[in-house]
DNA sequence: TCTTGTGAACAAATTCACAGCG
DNA sequence: CGCTGTGAATTTGTTCACAAGA
């Protein structure tokens, strides 16, 4: 499937997930404008996103859940699962390590980092935490190659230079910083400030 | 301003921690393609952002920090201050609480909710935790019109209803799920799982 | 009939390109 | 000159609208 636009991707994720609560419900169709309307979006784009995959609904009764579902996971997912690494065990490191523990068969938080030595030598939420200076061992040894980066905003930088070292090829970066990495290793950002600033912004143009 | 595009506001919040930065260094003047290159965008995008602003740029010298800096903060902060309310005080919730103590002064968490009776009653990283029933009550006093929901996905819509009962103009979710809210109210979403699931796909794009 | 799949129309966002100014 | 400010061009993303199928 040749260069799927990004915003695609991260819907698919969402259908993904409410396909899945549907195949749980033991729910068999669903027509593109329910899925719309449960993923807030529109039955169109949601079409749309389906013609990346190649799957085909039956008109009348829609899409098969279970049909969808694995041709959606199909393209998401590696075949032989994912493997990703935590920097920053901190406060949030240890939320988003709770937040994803066991979730995803197909993508795993496989190893935590932290110089703290009180962190490292143990097991954090399930995962084993390493002092940075094992980050290339492990990483080539568990085969990681997403790393999520959750330091303080001045460690970042450093750390992302290290992780793309290992060879990790696509950094989720909750630091407050914009990373600059080589061309060819994606970066998704998740900016916490941005997003409540944004909030805030928005909820006081009410009315006017 | 007339209606500023929701990515122009985020970019523009980027900036403005930039220029907060740079003010701190003692950096007096910038020019759009460095902010470019700090930000991770285009010198024309820079420049077209600030023109929702109404600071003017010099030529040859760039812009004023200091000058630039007011203006963005006069389109960003409300003169009096915001407040915002966060519910869930689970791993997720004390994260977010002790990422956001005391960082922007226009835009404090003033209160926390939860329904576990062992969190209540106190404060949590420096933020006091009430029962959700005291909810429309706190909200009403604290002035505060932004909810920040970090529940399990279960309980999001239900706490979403009533931040907006209670009179909330914005919401910030980082619960998995798409919330329906009536229209004027703005959803911000953070959804970290489509966030990590984007990352890994197009971490194995790579040369391909 | 009610739905999908999809080209065409439309809208939004970004980038280009250049006039104007110190 | 080297910069900003901005209309125009372009690209990207979304929505419309309708033929085709069960």
């Amino acid at each position: 499937m040749p260069n799927i636009p990004g915003r695609t991707v991260g819907r698919l994720s969402l259908y993904r997930r409410i396909l899945n609560q549907l195949h749980e419900a033991g729910v068999q169709f669903v027509r593109s404008h329910e899925l719309a309307q449960m993923s807030g979006t529109t039955a169109a784009q949601v079409r749309k996103d389906f013609m990346y995959t190649d799957y085909a609904g039956s008109p009348r009764r829609g899409y098969s859940v279970e049909g969808l579902l694995a041709s959606v996971s199909g393209l998401l997912d590696r075949p032989e699962g994912q493997a990703a690494a935590l920097v920053g065990a901190g406060n949030l490191g240890r939320a988003i390590l709770a937040f994803f523990s066991g979730r995803r068969p197909k993508l795993r938080i496989a190893a935590a980092f932290d110089n703290d030595p009180a962190k490292t030598g143990r097991a954090i939420e399930g995962c084993p935490c390493h002092p940075l200076s094992k980050m290339p061992e492990v990483i080539v040894r568990e085969g990681i190659d997403v790393g999520i980066v959750a330091t303080p905003a001045e460690a970042a930088q450093d750390v992302a230079d290290r992780l793309v070292e290992s060879g990790v090829g696509g950094i989720l970066n909750f630091a407050p910083v914009s990373l600059s990495v080589p061309s060819g290793v994606h970066v998704e950002d998740v900016d916490m400030t941005v997003a409540l600033e944004k909030t805030a912004f928005f909820a006081r143009q009410r009315g006017k």
